[in-house]
Parts: C-alpha cells; structure tokens; sequence
DNA sequence: GCCGTTTTCGGCCCGACTGTTTTCAGTCG
C-alpha cells in the first residue's frame, strides 16, 4: 500500500471513532494507527504523564509510518511486537485498531482532555506545561478560549506568561487564522534559498566552514526548517552580518552561539556557531535524525561515554568530535551517509559492516523516461539529444504518451512509428549518444494498455503508468496493475504511487503484490526525479530493493534543463539505501538492453 | 511504555535560549 496519508479515523472529532470507521467499511491504514498514537502523545502530554511513556507513543507513530507495509497486512500482535519501540501494550492497542477500528485508551482520554487542547501545543511557546496552566487556571479549552482570555487581559494572572509571551500568542494566533504559517517545502526549493544562504556565509570574515544539516543534508523530499551549522574564529560575528542579508526576513532570537530567523520564503532557519575541535560532533547531532540520534546517545551513554553536539566525552575529556568519521569511529562505527539516518537499521547495518554502497550521480549512464514536443514536452528531439549528452548521459530513451483519451498530443501507432524512424536515423547520424526507442503508456481503468502489443513490440524501452482513476478501491487498483504487469513488453512501471507531494496522495494499492509480480517478470520501478514526484518513495525504494527488484532513477524530463532533476532522483535512491547495482541505468547500453530483453515475456 | 553482555527494575539524549524570575521552568530542536 502506497497511500501515505488517508485518514481515515477522523482523530480530532469527539465521537466514537471505532462506529465511524465500522460503519464506512473502511481499512484501517498505518497512517491511522500512527494518528492515533500521536494523539495519545498529546493528550497524555497535556495531563503530566511521564514523559517516557509519551515518547513511547511518539516513537510507535514514528516507526508505524516508517513501514513498508500495512499493519492491517501483518500477521497480528506478535508481528507488531517484534517492531522496534512496540511492546506487548502498543501491539495490543495496534491489533485493537486494527480489528475494531477504535482505541478504547483514547477515548478514555478524550473525555479527560478537551480535544481543543491539542490544537495549543501548535502555538509557539506553548508546551503540555503551560496548556495545562491555562486549563486549570483559565479553564481555557481551544485556541478561540486563548483568544478571549488575551483580548479581556486576563493571561496576566498566570503566572510564566508575561507581556512577551502574550504578544507571541496574539501573533500567532492571527496567524492561524490567516493560515500563513508556513508548511514543509520541497527539498528542491529549499535548496533555492539554502545554497545562496551557505555561499553567503561562507564569505562571512572569520567564518571557517558552513553546513546546512538537518532534513536537508539527510535529502529529505520536504524540509520544514533548515539547520546552519558555522564554524567560526573566535571574535567572529557571522549573526551581526546575517542582519545584512537580503533572503532574511528577520532574526528571531539570538544568543551568543545560537540563533533563529525566517526567511522570505517563510523558511524557518536555525543558525549555530561552533568552535571547530567540536564541528563533527556538531555537525553529527544537527543532521539527525532524532531517532538516529537518541540511538547514538545511547549507545554512547553504554560505552561509558557523553555525546553531544560539543563532541564525546568520556568524564569531561573530550574523546572526539572534530569530525563526524572520528565520531562515529569512537562508538565502534563506520561513518554513515547522512540520507540513511532515519533509525531504520542504518545503525545495525554498520555494526555488520553492511551498509550499502549507496548510488551516486555519476554511476548513471542513461536516462530511461524522457519526453519530447511530439507530446508534451518543450523540445524537439535533437535538442533533448543534445541536453542529454550535456548531461553526460550516453543513452537515453524518448518515452512520448501514447495517445489516449485526456493526454494531448499522444502519440498514435502511426506517430509513434514516424518517431521509430526519426530515432533510427538519429542513432546512424552519430555515435555520441544512443537514444533508446520508446512510451509511455497508460495503464486504462481496466489494467490493459493505451497500445496494442504490436506496436510496443518495436520499442526498446516501453514504461507503464497511471494517469488516471487515482481513487479505485485498493482492491481495483492492484489488480489494475498487475493486470498491467501481465502484458508481454512492459519494461518498467513509472511513477508507481502517482502521488504528488503536497498536492495529491498517492493510490492505494497493495505493493506486496504489485512486487511480487514485478520481480516475478523482472519490471523494474521506476524512482521519478521531478521534484513534486519523487516517486517511489523512500520507504518503498528500500521495501523493492529488499525484495530485489530493480529500480530506475528517471528524470521524466519535459526540456533539456530538466535532466538536473536526475540529482533528486538519486537523493531519494539514496535514502532508501539503493546501490549501484539496484539500478538499471547505471548499466551501460549493452547490459541495459540485455536486461530490458529478459523482462519481455515473449 | 519500552527494553536488557551492568537486565525483569530502573533507567530512558542533551543543551541553548527565552521569559520570567531573582535562580529557573518551559520550550525547542
């Protein structure tokens, strides 16, 4: 199952979940079950709770989001159990939701704690501590009661909440309400004002080294903030000269090695100075994740050693933090590639010494879903050709749409074998780049193909996928694919989720199956690079490659410029721990077409 | 609530900054 984020308990509504869910039929998805989990978090936050017990519920929504698979699909309570951070309790309440569709520990705190609670913890400078302040002294129960306390001036007999704190709230409560609180950003327009925020410190006078850590080094699809980590001489001041920069909207708060700012893409961005014998260690805890971090404090603390981002200690003698390769080897590791710090069994892998050697840019050879004017891209064919070569790329394949009902300019058989020729003769012209005959073809409601097998017989390369009918029922939709992945000269399926981010979830389909069935006939899944895309997803990418089915890193590029994209693509190969190997083009042409030949079934 | 080559109880990552206090709790990452 691909869909990411289907809600379907409605979690914030003070009915009974479990006779919503029964009564709508519905499944119930990870995405659920971590909803529901997140709301215990916070609920027993707001009253008091012990705080490790909070973090236990945080810690499973976070490991339930992280699986491949659904819960709903495992074998029961014993599965659950065997997943790290879930003991006997949280497996119980898993197969609880599961069955039932309802949690009846949540509910049972739901009557305790006003379900407009949750929605203070958002506000900034609100924690459990002061929520629960404003409740007993207030009785202040939602953001709207908060509103009405601020305005009547009664805030002033609580005690912790001075003027300052108040203007804070006030602030951002009308910010809520005008909904511009900023939200997650692709990584690829974080990058936009990252890059040019890096260089300009890097030219700051006594600034020794810059890095943007956090999400971002770890090459996550979205970034919510960004972390700057300098390294700076002493009498430095890179936080005076930051007031000086354009992209920055305002400093925020600023200490002696600390501070924060937005930018004017409403980016929020923490800076940290560091003195350079502690820059590794720095560097190390600002990248993360926290849960890879709380791992490596641990296994720190078990080593009779204190890690922070001043660096490991052992007493007060600092035993390493230079840099992070000297870190890591401290606690008996190698050092670990930062987009596979997630605590997905990244820190397990290198004490095995079986880390992946993962993917780079410049191990692809070719491109395998490339588009031309003749249907929706921006160029002609010999542009493409060229743009690609630029790219040092020394194949590509031209995988127009096939025409069908709803894409424009699809190609008919008869374009398409007009476009074989072009490519034929293109190929004989010059030897500089081989460009690979090829479609994309949609998979119709029904599982078949936009083509007949006739015509995808003479392509060399012919890509599968779904343009249409997102919504099917799970059910419908898998066996739509893999009816798909049932015709003889299927290559490779494209884009599998369809999602985009931000905009649309991807379809639900069981991904077990869909699988099977592509490495049964050796299909490869395609990683698309466009930046909204970037689909497959991590989680999904590592789930194929565990299961040995190859991938494709593809651009989808609609112009010449967008082979760039390739980079994202590999990002996110990387995060789900693919290695040269896993991906078809990173053979040269031979190979490649060696491998495409085995997928055909004929 | 989880977890275990110091184990089935007693730990659980750690520090900076802010605002509100007169020495620190709460929040945040």
């Amino acid at each position: 199952m691909v869909r990411p984020g289907a809600a379907c308990l409605k979690a914030d509504q003070e009915f009974d979940l479990g006779i919503v869910a029964m009564a709508a039929g519905v499944t119930v998805h990870n995405e659920d079950v971590a909803a529901a989990f997140d709301e215990m978090g916070d609920l027993l936050a707001i009253q008091g709770q012990n705080p490790f017990r909070i973090r236990a519920y945080r810690r499973a929504a976070q490991v339930v989001r992280g699986l491949p698979r659904e819960l709903a699909e495992m074998a029961g309570t014993e599965a659950y159990d065997a997943l790290p951070g879930i003991g006997v309790d949280l497996a119980g309440k898993i197969g609880e939701l599961i069955r039932t569709g309802n949690l009846r520990a949540l509910l049972n705190l739901r009557r305790q704690v006003p379900g407009g609670l949750r929605e203070l913890l958002d506000l900034p400078g609100l924690g459990p501590a002061r929520v629960r302040a404003l409740r007993q002294e207030l009785g202040i129960k939602s953001c709207d009661d908060l509103r009405r306390a601020l305005t009547a001036g009664r805030l002033q007999r609580v005690r912790g909440f001075g003027a300052v704190l108040q203007k804070r709230l006030r602030t951002a409560l009308t910010e809520r309400a005008t909904r511009a609180s900023p939200e997650r950003l692709p990584l690829s327009a974080a990058a936009q004002y990252a890059e040019p925020l890096k260089a300009f410190l890097a030219g700051v006078a006594g600034v020794v080294r810059v890095e943007i850590a956090g999400s971002y080094r770890r090459g996550r699809e979205t970034v919510g903030d960004l972390d700057v980590l300098i390294s700076a001489r002493r009498g430095s001041s890179p936080f005076e000269a930051l007031k000086s920069y354009r992209d920055l909207r305002a400093l925020t708060s600023q200490g002696t090695t600390k501070a924060s700012g937005v930018l004017r893409n409403r980016l929020q961005v923490d800076f940290r100075v560091v003195q350079p014998e502690s820059f590794g260690a720095a560097l190390q805890y600002f990248t993360g994740s926290r849960d890879h971090n709380i791992r490596m404090r641990r296994r720190a603390q078990e080593r009779g050693f204190k890690l922070s981002e001043y660096g490991l200690f052992r007493d007060s003698a600092r035993v390493a933090g230079r840099t992070e390769e000297e870190v890591f080897a401290a606690l008996g590791l190698p050092w670990i590639e930062p987009e596979l710090r997630e605590d997905r069994g990244e820190i397990e892998a290198a004490e095995r010494h079986a880390l992946p050697h993962l993917i780079k840019r410049s191990d692809l050879q070719g491109d395998l879903h490339v588009h031309t004017d003749a249907s929706d891209g921006l160029e002609p064919l010999d542009k493409m050709m060229q743009a690609a070569r630029r790219s040092g790329l020394r194949y590509f394949a031209v995988t127009d749409h096939a025409k069908y009902l709803g894409i424009v300019h699809g190609l008919d058989a008869e374009r398409l074998a007009r476009q074989i020729d072009a490519i034929d003769a293109l190929n004989a012209a010059q030897n500089e780049i081989v460009v690979l005959k090829g479609a994309e073809v949609d998979i119709l409601k029904d599982g078949s193909l936009a083509l007949e097998d006739s015509v995808l017989a003479r392509l060399d390369v012919v890509v599968i996928a779904i343009h249409s009918h997102f919504d099917l029922s799970e059910a419908m939709q898998t066996r739509r694919i893999l009816r798909a992945l049932e015709r003889p000269f299927v290559s490779i399926l494209a884009h599998p989720s369809a999602r985009l981010i931000g905009e649309r979830i991807g379809c639900a389909f069981d991904f077990e199956q869909v699988l099977a069935a592509a490495h049964a006939r050796r299909c490869a899944l395609e990683i698309n690079s466009q930046p909204m895309r970037l689909d497959l997803d991590d989680v999904h990418i590592k789930a194929a490659r565990d299961r040995g089915v190859l991938l494709s890193i593809a651009s989808d590029a609609h112009s010449g410029a967008q082979f760039d994209f390739l980079d994202g693509g590999v990002r996110q190969a990387r995060r789900g721990w693919a290695a040269r190997q896993d991906v078809i083009n990173t053979r040269p042409v031979r190979e490649l077409r060696t491998l495409l030949r085995a997928a055909r079934l004929n």
